[in-house]
DNA sequence: TCAATCACG
DNA sequence: ACGTACGTGATTGAG
């Protein structure tokens, strides 16, 4: 079997262009988009091990019928810039200098063009059998006349031309995956069948491609029409039939001209002036390749395409001479990543990634799949990666290798073995995610440059962030474990209560429409059932259907009960209910990813999923945390920090009142009522209390007069007056939220006390939201953060205190942390060692900074469920 | 891909 | 004159 691969050339090229930004050669000439490009080609030689390969080209020249990604890819986008251009020629002598063939031809466009090479690859196929009777035989030499044909695309469009011997791929973000177009799902989630995507298209047009297709008909009736009536012919035959009526068959009837050309805008030409024997077969010139890779400054790649040239022979090499450990692991998990596929294809389905991937979206995170493979070991003997908790979880080896470095004994981290520059880089340039490529040991050396005037930061990197790695590394590991059977059966519950609260809202409202679009829920609430708009907030499309409005609209009629619980049982339904379990593992453990380079705070996040946003406030949600569980004859123990926020806003601000409060064990929200509103603290009311408490919390987010008033419900002059009297009781406060702001504007950044930063650029905007805003996030950050780094410490003593005195348990038996929730963690442990364990959080945590005059109060609860905590 | 909504600290 | 509390992530619908 002969493999043909056609690239749609302009398109994966876009996509580096923009997925890759401002990348150059150290000359100057632009290579971002020649970067994607030359990555992904890595993958095709690699993984579809082709015959031919052709880099199909819209001439720029043709009168397109639809006019040329190039040209004006998405009206209202930026326009390519000069360097766009400008990195054409190079791209050509890349294309040359692996071998590949480039068509371009005038008047038609890349998809006719790999139409047309598609229809002959299978035509040849088409011809009966002429070959040896061997044909196994055949098929391993090569003799064989079939082809195969991968189409290496993003257009929807192509999907005309996939048949069984004709496959497509699109391009990963990260450039270094294809995946294979995985037809059924995609027929799926459209609802129609792969022949009918053209009809699709002829009515619902593509603003993208410039195709009108019928005007005011969507996706959604499109898809209706044509399962109704099969084809575009088919619906205007039954519209002629007088079977379509009302708003539809009007619109069909003006935009039948519309549709009609639409479909040959759409269709994809097999007639191209082409000749796929006019492709040359595939050579490679190792050397050639190389030059030009090298011409361009991409050394990175020259490497990996080596290593993949090479294959097991270098590797073995590698090894044997001790030397380069870490690069031989890398290059073995790169190859494991190759081609991620979700349905069966040949060759590669052996291969296909197991891994959990990367759900970031971020230029960092793009940057960090983008390179992962590539460890590098310095002359130093550090590891050197771009994301080194990832490449633990892909490559055991590395893990153990690191975990070995880690310190052992007395808490303090021995030396710097490992280096992520994804970890560094984020430190370094908070919130400024560029994208850099090519060496990673240049920019080992540039961070180290960097650090050496940054001592607080290279502390904080080398103490807080780096330490982390393996801690989180095991806690990831680790999972929590959740009952299944529970989950399955709240699902069924839960399914029933919204499918009958759904007949419910449905009846009331005296129509059938879908509960989960704002949009038409208010137009359900606010025109069908009329009720009163006075005091709703509006939104882009309607007014606002949010919990708050409802709230407002509570008792002018029995629906808006009945949506509220419908949301909230359907919300649980959708985020946890049905999507936890088929995120566990084998023994039903959930393995969440935490991500250091995310927040600009210094905080943690967590995805895939988000154990950091598990229900708690409501009876209803709390359910769902009792799913979360632990083993037969083990505990959960968790440690909360109580107050922990408002508590280094008093040692931050110097508060001697709070913290004298605090450290006396007084409850601060009635205090501060008290002193607020003047009253004795025996005589503060529920009321004054609740309202102290949305004060203390505002301190901490940058508390405007407005947001007050809204919080606590009360009018804009009590709040206005009430903010006053607290700030004359906590001067200090006061007069540390102005410091903050102070330095803000003064230096361009705010930090905790450890000296995390965070960039305040937009406290100067002339723009009064959006420097109101910037304000409230710099007095906000120096808190969170703080909180943020003092978690930290707390976990890796935790971590090492917990390894260090259940050492000699088998693995099973140790305690271990499960999760952690910003000011919270939970550790799974034998019911027996639960006090014990309870005990060292509470030493770690209250203990985690001696240095501090405030207390720092401690939670410990355990119990055999989340929910129980 | 963005906006709305809602889950958490 | 403007109209908000800070920090996250997942799901959904719509363009």
């Amino acid at each position: 079997m002969k493999r043909l691969v056609i690239i749609d050339g302009k398109s994966v090229f876009y996509r580096g262009y923009y997925a890759m930004g401002a990348l150059s050669t150290s000359e100057g000439v632009p290579t971002g988009g020649i970067y994607g490009f030359a990555a992904i080609a890595m993958e095709i030689v690699r993984e579809l091990d082709p015959t031919k390969v052709v880099v199909a080209w819209d001439s720029k020249s043709s009168t397109s019928k639809r006019k040329a990604i190039f040209t004006e890819y998405k009206a209202g986008r930026k326009k390519p810039e000069e360097d766009f251009y400008a990195q054409i020629p190079y791209l050509k002598e890349l294309i040359l200098a692996l071998g590949w063939g480039f068509m371009e031809v005038d008047d038609y466009e890349a998809d006719d063009i790999i139409g047309t090479l598609a229809r002959q690859a299978s035509e040849i196929s088409a011809v009966p059998e002429r070959i040896s009777p061997d044909s196994s035989d055949a098929v391993k030499g090569g003799k064989c006349d079939k082809w195969e044909t991968f189409i290496v695309s993003s257009d929807l469009d192509m999907l005309q031309v996939v048949d069984e011997n004709t496959h497509m791929y699109r391009v990963l973000k990260g450039f270094s995956k294809l995946e294979e177009m995985d037809i059924a799902a995609v027929e799926e989630k459209y609802g129609i069948k792969k022949a009918q995507f053209l009809d699709l298209k002829a009515l619902k047009g593509d603003a993208s491609d410039n195709i009108p297709g019928v005007p005011g008909v969507g996706e959604k009736t499109a898809v209706k029409l044509l399962n109704e009536y099969g084809t575009l012919e088919g619906v205007y035959e039954a519209l002629k039939a007088g079977k379509i009526s009302g708003k539809t068959a009007e619109k069909l009837q003006k935009g039948e001209k519309s549709a009609k050309m639409s479909y040959e805008l759409a269709k994809i030409m097999t007639d191209a002036p082409v000749k796929l024997l006019e492709v040359p077969d595939l050579v490679l010139d190792k050397d050639r390749i190389v030059a030009a890779l090298n011409k361009l400054e991409f050394r990175s790649l020259v490497r990996k395409f080596f290593a993949a040239e090479k294959g097991a022979v270098a590797e073995k090499r590698v090894k044997q001479a001790g030397k380069g450990l870490f690069e031989d692991l890398g290059e073995k998990s790169a190859k494991k990543e190759g081609i991620k596929k979700t349905k069966t294809a040949p060759k590669a389905s052996s291969r296909a990634s197991q891994g959990r991937e990367s759900a970031n979206g971020s230029g960092m995170a793009v940057l960090a799949q983008q390179t992962l493979e590539v460890v590098q070991e310095a002359s130093d003997g550090t590891l050197v990666s771009w994301d080194v908790k990832a490449l633990m979880h892909k490559n055991e080896e590395v893990a153990n290798k690191i975990l070995a470095e880690e310190g052992g004994g007395d808490g303090a981290f021995q030396g710097v073995k490992y280096w992520d520059l994804g970890q560094g880089r984020f430190l370094l340039e908070p919130l400024r995610r560029v994208v850099e490529y090519g060496e990673e040991l240049a920019e080992y050396e540039r961070q180290q440059r960097e650090f050496a005037e940054l001592p607080e930061l290279y502390k904080i990197f080398t103490q807080f962030d780096l330490p982390m790695i393996p801690v989180l590394y095991r806690i990831e590991k680790k999972g929590m474990l959740i009952d299944r059977g529970y989950f399955a059966e709240m699902r069924q519950e839960f399914e029933a209560e919204v499918g009958e609260l759904e007949k419910r809202i449905w009846q009331l409202a005296g129509a059938e429409f879908n509960l989960n679009s704002p949009y038409q829920l208010s137009e359900v609430l606010f025109e069908r059932l009329m009720l009163p708009t006075k005091r709703i907030k509006k939104t882009a499309r309607g007014y606002s259907t949010g919990v708050k409005e409802l709230d407002k609209l509570e008792g002018q009629h029995e629906i808006i009960g009945l949506i509220k619980e419908y949301r909230e049982a359907a919300k649980l339904l959708s985020t946890y209910i049905v999507p936890l379990p088929e995120l566990a593992d084998k023994e039903g453990r959930i393995h969440t990813t935490y991500n250091q380079n995310v927040t600009a705070t210094g905080r943690l996040s967590s995805t895939n999923p988000n154990l950091q946003n598990i229900p708690v406030r409501s009876e209803v949600g709390k359910r769902i945390r009792m799913g979360f569980v632990a083993p037969e004859g083990k505990l959960l123990v968790g440690a909360d920090y109580s107050q922990f926020e408002l508590r280094l806003a008093a040692e931050m601000a110097g508060d001697e009142e709070l913290i004298k409060d605090f450290n006396a064990g007084v409850d601060i929200h009635t205090k501060t009522a008290s002193e607020a509103f003047g009253v004795p603290m025996t005589e503060v009311t529920k009321a004054q209390r609740r309202a102290a408490k949305v004060i203390n919390f505002g301190v901490l987010y940058g508390m405007s007069v407005r947001g007050l008033s809204q919080a606590a419900e009360m009018s804009y002059t009590e709040a206005k007056e009430f903010i006053e009297k607290y700030f004359e009781v906590r001067k200090p406060i006061k007069e540390y939220l102005e410091k903050v702001l102070t330095q803000a504007r003064e230096m361009g950044y705010v930090e905790t006390m450890f000296g995390r930063r965070r960039p305040t650029p937009d406290v100067k905007s002339s723009n009064f939201m959006v420097r109101t805003g910037a304000e409230r996030a710099a007095q906000n950050m120096p808190i969170q953060g703080t909180e943020a780094d003092l978690m930290k410490k707390a976990m890796i003593g935790i971590d090492e205190a917990l390894r260090n005195e259940f050492k000699d348990r088998a693995e099973e038996t140790r305690p271990e942390m499960v999760v952690q929730v910003h000011d919270s963690v939970i550790v799974e442990c034998l019911e027996e060692d639960a006090e014990r364990v309870g005990e060292i959080l509470r030493a770690k945590m209250e203990g985690v900074a001696p240095e501090l005059r405030v207390k720092l109060a401690v939670e410990v609860k355990m119990g055999e469920n989340w929910g129980k905590l």
